[in-house]
DNA sequence: TTGAACCGTAAGACATGACTTACGGTAAGT
DNA sequence: ACTTACCGTAAGTCATGTCTTACGGTTCAA
């Protein structure tokens, strides 16, 4: 919940999430994704930093290189703290509506 | 697609994503809103305008006071953005997963 | 063991953002 | 008409975040 949330500002910086949206395509390292950016390597390192501790990726070494990926979990937190959100606020949407309606026909 | 992405930066804030679930619940003025928080009113309107921009709420005027409720619209923009991710990105990490086994007992 | 490749972190410049108080504007009640 | 209530915006302060260059560490190859 508190954890699912703090994506959110991992996800807000357009770079960063950048850096995401070429982590979901497939595994890379750092070197490979600032390539493709127009930030330097230690930008992409850093962003990368914060994805991690925010539980949206996850890193391997792999000899001189470091690979990241995707944590399906992280992303699986995000996705359920907004489906119930989704579920109440639509919820409470409807009985708005239901109320506007009501008032209508019977005014207070 | 940028629409919905747009909304990560404005649920990034703390505050703001505490007036966007009062929102949640139910329509409110800002006062209301205001009410709840440890902020001054004015942040609150700030917020919400930051909010509206992003079209996650939507407002109107109730005599002197500016009622927001939430955008489903803007909502599920969001959610089909996350939804949309979640599949490819969950369709990378299986093959990901099956090239790793591959490459345990055919080493390349 | 020397060299090259790859990476993370530190330090600092710079922009962005969140908050406050002060002000003006509109709508309802007396 | 006047007061009260409620709101948005402007101006300014202060913290936070993003980027750069510089540096040191680790791994593989020659």
């Amino acid at each position: 919940m508190s954890y699912g949330s703090s994506a959110f500002a991992a996800l807000a910086d357009p770079t960063r999430r950048q850096v995401f949206e070429r982590l979901g395509v497939g595994p890379a390292a750092v070197g490979e994704i600032a390539s493709g950016l127009p930030v330097s390597r230690p930008a992409v390192s850093q962003h990368l930093k914060v994805l991690k501790e925010a539980g949206l990726v996850t890193d391997r070494p792999d000899g001189t290189r470091r690979v990241y990926q995707i944590d399906p979990k992280g992303l699986g937190a995000l996705r359920a703290w907004l489906d119930q959100f989704w579920a109440v606020a639509l919820d409470a949407y409807a009985q708005e509506v239901e109320r506007q309606v009501t008032e209508q026909k019977d005014p207070p």
